[in-house]
DNA sequence: AAAATTTTTTCAAACGTTTGCATACATTAT
DNA sequence: ATAATGTATGCAAACGTTTGAAAAAATTTT
């Protein structure tokens, strides 16, 4: 039994009878090292399985090239579009992500973040917990801002937090999806809203009610009721809606998989989507498409997301001490499919 | 601007006149340390946010804590369940996830290993790629091996490779599936096969093929095509399914998102689920529930997948040199719903 | 052959932390 | 007063690598 304790540097230059330095200078074709001494470390070096200890290089460069990712789930489609955002534009700089999932727990993302830092993380792009969210906690992102640590919030962010975000615009998005509803004929639109406090339920409940307005519709109370976005639960407030004396003819769903919930209750109670009641989702995930009827949805543009998230860490990286902090917002695109097409 | 390089043991010693050991002691509880000193270091720590390097400490114990899981996507619910699975066993041991994803791709899969060995996480989980299975490369894993990093398979796997595997029964699920299928009435059973040459795919396939061969039924190759896990490439597939001359009854997908393209083709037919086709998927996502017809499936439990690969690892861990490496295979459950209830 | 130059190699410090051993100081027992 | 004990702190090495400066060796020029 060859104890496997990984080959160093040591190793090489004692087999070489030269120092450390060398057999160092030599792997990284440092020029004033003798050509034939290059060679054959390097053949050696190859032949053994030499791997050089990134840990080691971390502590002396301070630079670990890796980032956090903390976010509350990757159980959906968007998530994982952001992910792949962000790997797009950061693996190819030589970054590595390190990807946390907090299942909105509080306690775990506090973890996560210390963790974060204590392994010298150079950037941390945060989604925060629901948990989080909701007990209104932030000393836990103290510690990142002390550091200077550059931090981008995804999505959902603290209002009152100095630093970059990139954000979908909830709000238009929800408005536009509420809108075509009305356009197209819908007169009582119910809404399956997120849970409270989180920015992207309260904006697109915000956009859903500010678009009533416009139309002069009133806000009925009991066509608002919380979800916490699984299809699951959904099924139970649909059902409440439809039991309701004045039931909705349309209902604008937080996101995909609770107007997929929604419109599996709408039509086990023998009602025609669209032609009893419309339905528009949120997120464009890829299954929108493909149900039955399809799925009227509001495209999410989770890549991009990520994508610019990237840019916003890159700018500030590079940026100077006094930089500004950047707030993107990108544009949502309405997708109307056949949940919505009322045939008159 | 103070420029925040972070507080280290040192500033703090410096700060007390005293050296970085008693920093170290003080910071850790260590007995020989008066109390008085204890506290005061302890409190300016606090005070200045220090938070220690674990990147020395890294170096000097040969610990990282962090585990590496390496995974061709993280799109389907599968996955993300398999990584939940993981976490609930890791992240309370102290364990990291580092987790990778490869989007299929042989070169990245590579680059991911070898960077996990460069920093020196403690163990692999591995789900490979596609690439890496079409072209048969696994040299980039013997560094791993060599390395003696232990090495858990994910559902994916080389049969030729001696480590640990955790997988599903994906020959039994598909079995039971068509089984199910031929009994309730359906004679001419279809199979939207994923890629060629993936685990999960060629024993779903053969589960398949082995059924119809206990039933006595031929195999049809015109009835087995191939898609690639997507909602998207099970459409044009479906079509050509239907525009057979004596087109199938009923239709076994590789997974639930293939089975839910297939559906909505069918509907769109204007043919009845389960009435003129039946329909069985695989995986039991989620929305799987809720689609309309609801889907029958076959599932497969990630969650679990995600456990008993944390526990084939910790196994490997504490094995002796010796170690005899384990195979694990969960079992499926078909679960039946409306798309495979034939009305006779 | 000595001096000047070039090429190649080694030295030593640094990154931040822990820890066995030595040392310094204070206290108690002789 | 001296020796023995106990308490609190410091020293130095270690983890693996890089790198500026110094040193050594080889080569060229005078």
């Amino acid at each position: 039994m060859n104890s496997s304790r990984p080959v160093t540097i040591k190793d090489i230059a004692r087999r070489f009878r030269c120092s450390p330095s060398t057999v160092s200078r030599a792997l990284n074709d440092h020029p004033a090292i003798n050509e034939d001494t290059r060679k054959n470390i390097q053949e050696y070096a190859k032949e053994v399985g030499y791997q050089r200890n990134e840990v080691s290089l971390s502590l002396l460069n301070k630079k670990t090239a890796t980032l956090g990712v903390v976010v509350p789930t990757i159980g959906n489609y968007y998530e994982t579009a952001v992910i792949e955002g962000l790997h797009t534009i950061l693996q190819p700089l030589g970054y590595t992500l390190n990807i946390c999932v907090t299942n909105e727990n509080y306690l775990l993302e506090k973890e996560y973040l210390s963790k974060l830092l204590s392994n010298r993380t150079e950037g941390i792009f945060l989604s925060v917990s629901q948990e989080t969210y909701d007990a209104g906690y932030y000393e836990h992102l103290e510690s990142v801002i002390q550091r200077k640590t550059p931090l981008i919030f995804i999505d959902r962010e603290y209002e009152d937090f100095e630093t970059s975000r990139a954000t979908v615009d909830d709000y238009h998005g929800a408005f536009a999806a509420v809108e075509h509803l009305l356009t197209i004929g819908y007169k009582n639109v119910a809404h399956l809203k997120g849970p409270n406090g989180l920015t992207v339920s309260e904006q697109r409940f915000k956009g859903y009610r500010d678009c009533l307005k416009k139309y002069d519709i009133p806000i009925r109370e009991e066509l608002i009721i919380n979800t916490n976005f699984k299809v699951e639960s959904a099924i139970v407030p649909t059902k409440r809606l439809l039991d309701l004396d004045s039931p909705p003819d349309a209902i604008f769903g937080v996101n995909d998989q609770v107007a997929i919930g929604a419109m599996r209750v709408i039509l086990d109670r023998g009602l025609k989507i669209p032609g009893d009641v419309g339905i528009v989702g949120f997120d464009n995930s890829p299954i929108s498409a493909y149900t039955y009827p399809s799925l009227t949805t509001v495209h999410r543009p989770g890549r991009k997301i990520g994508m610019e998230a990237s840019r916003l860490f890159l700018n500030q990286l590079n940026g100077s001490g006094d930089f500004v902090h950047e707030n993107i917002v990108l544009p949502t695109e309405l997708i109307i499919r056949e949940s919505s097409l009322r045939i008159s």
